[in-house]
RNA sequence: GGGGGCGUAGCGAAGUCGGUUAUCGCGCCGGCCUGUCAAGCCGGAGAUCGCGGGUUCAAUUCCCGUCGCUCCCGCCA
């Protein structure tokens, strides 16, 4: 190999490189045989060289050539040459040499491909999972692993520069169960008893700031045993940050810093610092979701005193028992047909609304769908949204939230397919002021909305057991372009709160002390006040490489069923291991009734 | 747990309101070709139309079921 070894990368040869002779290594990625003369397109990490093969050449290396196919993994020695004027390519960074193969190596044969290494490839990505180490190589993906890398690194650059440690918590914990379904690990030296892979290193970071480490962060990877989606995998990575004696606001400055640091380095993109701030109320009541796209404006309307003054009933009964009607403008989309309207119901419906009502603004007022009930004040009705003609109007009533969210959802479904939002554009927000408590219809009971370590604002700190629902906490979500990016929150450090907490969830001291003994114990001795915030650090990457899914930008993803269909975990495993681990697999049964089976 | 979409050659697609030999591009194999850069030209191989069942003289096409992938709701930071 020595005599083989690369001299230089496919993307680096010039003009200053004339009449070298230099070795390069990579795969054969197009291959153009003309009879006589040959050229062959090598591909690296670096780019691409073209080599020629001239008719003249020596005998071994046109025989060489002639084997030559798609990913063969080639050595090539050679000299690097102007091409003729006529010849030079201007897309190619290489594009005005070429390199004239002396001597051709084959390092590696490929077998026929499943499909092609080619930005253009468009395979099914479940085949492109399978078989992702040749996915991996086009330059498509290779520039948003690469991404991901600048992007990590330059977190570590700032977050070191700024006085942060980065220190490793364990990846097998105690499965606290609280939030969502936690990977556990069977261990083989404690029968019955489980490690669970962190949700996020949670307790550990704010354990890490009572031992003084006042600036923590780290890149872990967390663990969910949920059901995936585009944005969310049962794996994935965080940058985890955590800091003592600090406010909301300190946070905000930190992050603000850093993710400035880190687009300008990565994209070269300028970011808008500080971010936008938006209570979580203002938030859903303006554009109808605690994550909205900021990149373009269609804001809803509080539209239920009006409602009420017209004559339509189920509008008026909404109201009369405590809903409200929201509104959306929808300038200039009076000529969308009602085939069109119908899906954007159809969106409203999957978020829980009952239906869509909608008028058209035309020159003689209000038409169409429910104009007909507000003939009377289709004036004021103008008035209020700030209509013209040519808009489309449509209306959600229900519950506040259930009527802020479905029209949020067509405000988000407009916005697409309108083509609304800049592309280009990183529009970043905080959604603060979050409720601490929500309702649990089911189980009858108030449940924490993020974790149970957030500290309420302090204006509510003498009420909170009056009234749990009304109670903002210190929590904050970093949103951008309609994605919630980051969260965190200021942590409570007062054992005596924590435990008003834990009542309020219906938490009894014991029942805390078995789940988060360890924390409470941890704070009997001096914890200093903390916050912290963990952005996920693959749906920033993915945001960043305009991709929508966040499989795009991690190297070894699972698919939505939680397979990864390359080394196809997760599998079956071999009686023996099951036995040292003192386990037993019982088959699902038809209706899942497993767990009747288990009890016995 | 629920809803939508997709599944036809190695890959990407077309087709089929039931009817002869299932079409195209890429790739693959063979040949030709001295300047291409998604090279070109000529020829060839390659498909149980996801799987199972049903209806029918006849099913890739219609019906039922099932599996896989994907998007979404629920769930989940």
């Amino acid at each position: 190999m020595e005599h083989l070894k690369r001299t230089v990368t496919c993307g680096e040869l010039t003009e200053k490189h004339l009449d070298q002779e230099v070795v390069l290594n990579g795969w054969v990625h197009r291959n153009r045989d003309h009879g006589g003369v040959h050229f062959v397109d090598l591909r690296d990490r670096y780019g691409l060289t073209q080599i020629v093969i001239d008719e003249d050449a020596d005998a071994p290396v046109r025989e060489a050539t002639e084997q030559l196919k798609f990913e063969y993994c080639i050595a090539v020695r050679g000299s690097v040459r102007a091409r003729p004027e006529s010849m030079i390519n201007p897309e190619m960074a290489t594009g005005k040499v070429e390199v004239a193969a002396s001597e051709i190596t084959i390092l590696s044969r490929c077998a026929t491909l499943p499909f092609m290494v080619d930005e253009r490839s468009d395979a099914r990505e479940d085949l492109r999972l399978k078989y992702r180490y040749l996915d991996l190589r086009s330059f498509a993906m290779q520039r948003k692993i690469r991404l991901r890398h600048e992007l990590m690194f330059r977190v570590r650059e700032y977050l070191h520069s700024h006085e942060f440690y980065e220190i490793e918590t364990p990846t097998m914990i105690r499965s606290t169960p609280e939030g969502a379904r936690d990977f556990l690990v069977p261990s083989r030296l404690h029968p019955g008893k489980f490690y669970a892979m962190p949700q996020s290193p949670q307790l550990f970071k704010q354990i890490l700031m009572v031992s003084g480490f006042d600036r923590y962060f780290q890149l872990p990877h967390c663990f969910r045993d949920e059901d995936a989606r585009g944005d969310r995998q049962p794996e994935h990575t965080q940058i985890d940050i955590e800091m003592s004696f600090v406010s909301r606001d300190d946070v905000f400055e930190l992050i603000e810093g850093l993710f400035h640091h880190v687009f300008q380095h990565t994209l070269g993109y300028e970011l808008e610092v500080p971010f936008q701030r938006y209570s979580y109320d203002e938030a859903m009541n303006r554009f109808g979701s605690d994550k909205p796209d900021l990149r373009f404006d269609l804001e809803l309307t509080e539209f239920s005193e009006t409602a009420v003054a017209g004559e339509f009933k189920v509008f008026q009964d909404t109201v009369a028992n405590g809903g409200v009607i929201k509104a959306l403008r929808v300038p200039g989309a009076g000529q969308l047909s009602r085939k069109q309207i119908d899906t954007l119901e159809q969106q409203a419906k999957v978020y829980g609304a009952k239906g869509l009502a909608w008028m058209k603004v035309t020159d003689a007022g209000l038409e169409g769908g429910v104009s007909r009930f507000y003939a009377e004040i289709a004036d004021r009705i103008i008035t209020v949204l700030g209509a013209s003609p040519g808009d489309l109007l449509v209306f959600v009533g229900d519950s506040w939230k259930t009527a802020c969210t479905a029209l949020g959802a067509v405000r988000s479904k407009l916005g697409r397919d309108l083509g609304l939002a800049d592309p280009t554009a990183f529009r970043f927000c905080w959604i603060i002021d979050f409720p601490l408590f929500e309702w649990d219809d089911e189980e009858q009971k108030w449940e924490a909305a993020h974790h149970l370590f957030s500290m309420p604002r302090e204006e509510y700190l003498d009420t909170l057991e009056q009234d749990p629902g009304a109670v903002k906490g210190d929590l904050y979500d970093l949103v951008c372009n309609g994605y919630e990016l980051a969260s965190g929150s200021i942590r409570i450090h007062d054992p005596e709160l924590q435990r008003r907490i834990f009542a309020i969830v219906g938490f009894s001291l014991e029942e805390a002390e078995r789940r988060f003994g360890f924390l409470l114990e941890a704070f009997r001795y001096g914890p200093p006040p903390h916050g912290g915030i963990a952005p996920g650090l693959d749906r920033l990457v993915m945001l960043m490489a305009g991709e929508t899914t966040i499989r795009e930008v991690i190297a070894f993803p699972k698919n939505t069923v939680g397979v990864s269909p390359m080394d196809d975990s997760p599998t079956e495993v071999d009686p023996k291991q099951l036995e040292e681990l003192h386990l037993r697999v019982i088959a699902p049964t038809e209706n899942g009734a497993a767990a009747e089976t288990l009890k016995e």
